[in-house]
DNA sequence: CGCAACTTTCGAAGCGCTTCGACGATGCGC
DNA sequence: GCGCATCGTCGAAGCGCTTCGAAAGTTGCG
């Protein structure tokens, strides 16, 4: 491996020269520069990672925590996790992966040893222990979803609220009258995940503001029998479902539906909101407002960035506006409001 | 952030003995090792990462490169990272994630600066471009999956070609007579995934050599529909079914045979074999022999870990004999094979 | 009692880089 | 033509750790 050292004797000039010369932190006379930068890349030149750390203070790496618990939707996290990757090397660090079962002796040790210039924590629980943590440590921190205390935190996370309240008026605005929620598994928001309730609270408040008949529903396994079941006995005139669910229960809705002789959209129409998954290759696609890794991602890593480079580590909380794909799985009803908005 | 001078001068001994003490390369009297210890633990002293990396030429970190195509199984890739990086703990190691879109520059990247101490090569192709990049680095890397041309390497995958003989095996054994396999899409094929070919091989060989009326399918949607007409096409007894698919595919096929009046296992047994995902939760459970990411990535590990610090680089082949896990789903036919066998 | 052989600890030399201060060389104004 | 600011470059001081060699201090044995 050559050294800087190796460059600046090839080159003819000093060490610091070279550092400066690739660095372009000093001017350095063009030519002179040049020369530098060309011998370095004949010799395949590249700066000793640690060595640079230790000398810079700076090591370009992003630790990004990722818990795994039993009922993990691994697709979903991958897509998180991959993303941060690709938009942290658009800012020139890389990242470590911090999965162990233990996620906060992990935060605690990239931070305290200095591997990491600062954390991106994914997945995060509405009580989530990383959220003390993180306010204990020196290392800069980023969450990508909403704790209940955000008190001192940055946050970035799709704005769940808009989503829903965006699904219920497009509903209500084609001239639905009975719509339904297919929620997540009780389970999953018994353990802590945030956005499903933040979804519950904002679709019952827009129904109940525009006076529309609703309910709500939580699957008890991986598709969504029960769930159009116990919606169907509710509201018998079903004709509108807001789906903000997993993969499996979405995917089985359509055949289910159609047992019971209905059909998307011809007599139910469906919007997914704030998913993270495509409803593009479904048999009959749905209309969604998904939850987008990279919109998430690159928003926490400018963020991240940003308390790096630029010591700007104020509080806030960036919640991403939610964009609607049209699939075609919504049509205007008989009894449609003669005005139908947005 | 207390460093080892501070700890050295907390415990009234000098740099250098604290080093010792705490790393134990060199004996230190117990008392004052003890008191180290106590003191270190006190001040919440952990070393700086890159100094150390810097001074030990090692920084205890693993690079993997997880390169992702638009038909990237995201599920089955979350897995293998994942288990990377917990075994990878458990080694003392964190690990790097490469996932840009040029994967080499990554590869190249994190060897020449010293970044990785070694490199975990994940969802490897057969013409995989990665394979002769490890040859010219002089990082220590292991392939997880076997390219076609593994001159030099180290690659550990689950033996896929045992996994389809068992299944081939157990199904004629239980006296099954037409067997079809349903394979991958030829898309994924083509794109240069290796491990599928390996199981259509051996599942040819097996089926001929026992002498069984055999068909293979390769789905073009993401349901088994299609896969079930052709074989049944070819055969049109067909009582046993070999999955060596992805999981969307795998978990239509119960219902899409139930259309035909076929009933699994009364009719019709099925086995999956080398599927990254888990059968337990589908309506009817399938046996499997699953392509496990812990027992791969353990695997691989133990290899990485024995190159960097034993450096032992010998070049070899770890093939993982598959686990069959029972779930039912194949019973004796009528025409069993007087001795079952297995 | 003296010397060899340990045991225990220390000092100092790096690891390869960044960065600060300084120094000679130029350019400019008066 | 002299002083002053500017430009381009260099030397050296670290960054915090590991590790080698050696210096004390101890022990054992003839």
């Amino acid at each position: 491996m050559a050294t800087i050292a190796d460059v600046a004797q090839a080159a003819g000039v000093s060490i610091s020269t070279v550092s400066y010369a690739l660095s372009g932190k000093r001017s350095i006379k063009s030519d002179t520069r040049d020369r530098v930068l060309a011998v370095a890349s004949e010799l395949g030149y590249l700066p000793h990672a640690s060595a640079r750390m230790l000398a810079a203070h700076r090591s370009h790496i992003i630790a990004v925590s990722e818990p795994v618990h039993p009922d993990t939707d691994d697709a979903a996290h991958m897509a998180f996790a991959m993303q941060t990757t690709r938009v942290a090397r658009a800012h020139n660090y890389d990242t470590l992966l911090l999965v162990h079962d233990d996620a906060l002796e992990g935060m605690r040790r990239s931070a305290a040893t200095q591997l990491a210039d600062g954390i991106v924590v994914l997945d995060v629980d509405e009580d989530d222990a990383r959220v003390p943590l993180a306010r204990t440590l020196a290392c800069p921190t980023v969450f990508v979803g909403l704790p209940a205390d955000t008190e001192g935190l940055v946050c970035v996370d799709l704005d769940f609220e808009a989503a829903a309240r965006e699904a219920v008026d497009r509903l209500v605005d084609a001239g639905h009258r009975q719509i339904g929620l297919i929620s997540h598994r009780l389970e999953t928001i018994e353990r802590g995940s945030n956005f499903p309730r933040r979804v519950l609270r904002a679709f019952t408040e827009r129904c109940e503001e525009r006076g529309i008949r609703h309910a709500i529903t939580h699957p008890n396994g991986h598709t969504a029998d029960g769930s159009v079941r116990r919606l169907l006995e509710q509201l018998p005139g079903l004709d509108g479902i807001v789906l903000n669910t997993t993969a499996d229960v979405a995917s089985s809705l359509s055949a289910i539906l159609a047992t019971r002789g209905l059909e998307v959209p011809r007599d139910v129409s469906v919007i997914a909101a704030g998913v993270s998954f495509t409803t593009a290759r479904f048999a009959v696609p749905f209309d969604t407002m998904p939850l987008d890794a990279q919109a998430s991602c690159t928003a926490a890593m400018d963020l991240l960035v940003k308390a790096i480079d630029g010591g700007d580590r104020t509080p806030r909380i960036v919640l991403i506006p939610p964009t609607y794909i049209d699939h075609g799985s919504v049509i205007a009803r008989a009894a449609a409001d003669p005005d139908p908005g947005v």
